[in-house]
DNA sequence: ACCCAGGAAATTC
DNA sequence: GAATTTCATGGG
């Protein structure tokens, strides 16, 4: 990888196994909204940027080399080798080699733990077009304004101050109750999201699940989007059908260190070919 | 009107 | 304890 910046971008020369529109909208990051021109802009870690890929160049821009090594090249999981674990876990069964070669481009955001954890109580029960319109409004009544049309993620310190009825606004109905008590038991220490990057797994899992609202699926996505825990395998209602279905038999333990990489693929692909799912097959 | 949505809590059996 | 119902909201 070569970097070079340009003006107000900068360029990143010889990106592999990167796809914008797989990686940023398959449903673990729900802030990415994608241009006329195929470019992507979003915010994340305070700062808005805009996003294309012509080949293998990378270009970011309103994005300084600081920027680039402190926050973009982290987020963006460059320093991970994708091809290699493809290669890995397509070993592991034909349909899972099938699923990754259809979308080769996708990698695992590595986001802000807190904004992982508000957007996945969010996800419960609702589907991703909805989903980004109340973390939308999450972060325009909520996030600090950072230029003239674009907003910060809330920081925990403001949603801990808020109650129930302030987040009326965005429409989230019952996982209101969840937000909060969220963002209160992690700015008071209760639940502590860096020491979930470190825990054994089931124990990381636990004190995640210590909020209301949180249980094994959300965790599991906070835990894969947000603490790049990579081993989770989270089942959601495509995954418990692409399992019975697809891989009847295997278990999660059976996709290995790289699980949750599988598990982007296998949801993509699944989602993808609806049919694949239904009853007869 | 009915069913579903990257689930989890509350209630009932 | 395991199975079912409810929870707000919006789209198909």
């Amino acid at each position: 990888m070569e970097i070079t910046q340009q003006g107000n971008s900068v360029l990143i020369n010889g990106v592999r196994d990167l796809d914008l529109r797989e990686t940023l909208d398959c449903g673990q990051s729900f802030r990415w909204v994608e241009r006329e021109d195929g470019s992507f802009h979003g915010v994340a870690f305070n700062k808005a940027v805009d996003v294309s890929l012509n080949g293998d160049i990378l270009k970011i821009d309103n994005c300084t080399l600081e920027d680039f090594k402190n926050i973009w090249e982290n987020y963006f999981d460059l320093t991970l080798d994708y091809g290699k674990i493809r290669d890995d876990i397509s070993q592991i069964h034909p349909i899972l080699k099938e699923a990754a070669s259809y979308a080769p481009g996708i990698r695992i955001l590595r986001q802000e733990p807190f904004e992982a954890l508000c957007t996945f109580i969010i996800s419960q029960n609702n589907n991703i077009k909805r989903i980004k319109g109340i973390v939308q409004r999450l972060c325009e009544n909520f996030g600090e304004k950072i230029n003239d049309t674009d907003y910060a993620f809330p920081t925990i310190e403001k949603l801990s101050s808020l109650c129930e009825e302030d987040l009326a606004p965005l429409r989230a109905g019952f996982r209101n109750r969840y937000l909060i008590d969220g963002a209160r038991k992690v700015a008071s220490g209760e639940v502590d999201l860096e020491k979930c990057r470190t825990l054994p797994y089931e124990e990381a899992r636990k004190e995640l699940m210590k909020i209301v609202g949180v249980g094994v699926k959300v965790a599991d996505c906070t835990l894969l989007f947000g603490m790049h825990r990579v081993e989770s395998f989270p089942l959601d209602v495509w995954m418990k059908r692409a399992m019975k279905v697809l891989f009847p038999e295997l278990t999660p333990e059976d996709f290995g260190e790289y699980a949750g990489i599988a598990q982007q693929y296998i949801f993509h692909y699944s989602r993808m070919h609806p049919d694949l799912l239904t009853e007869k097959n």
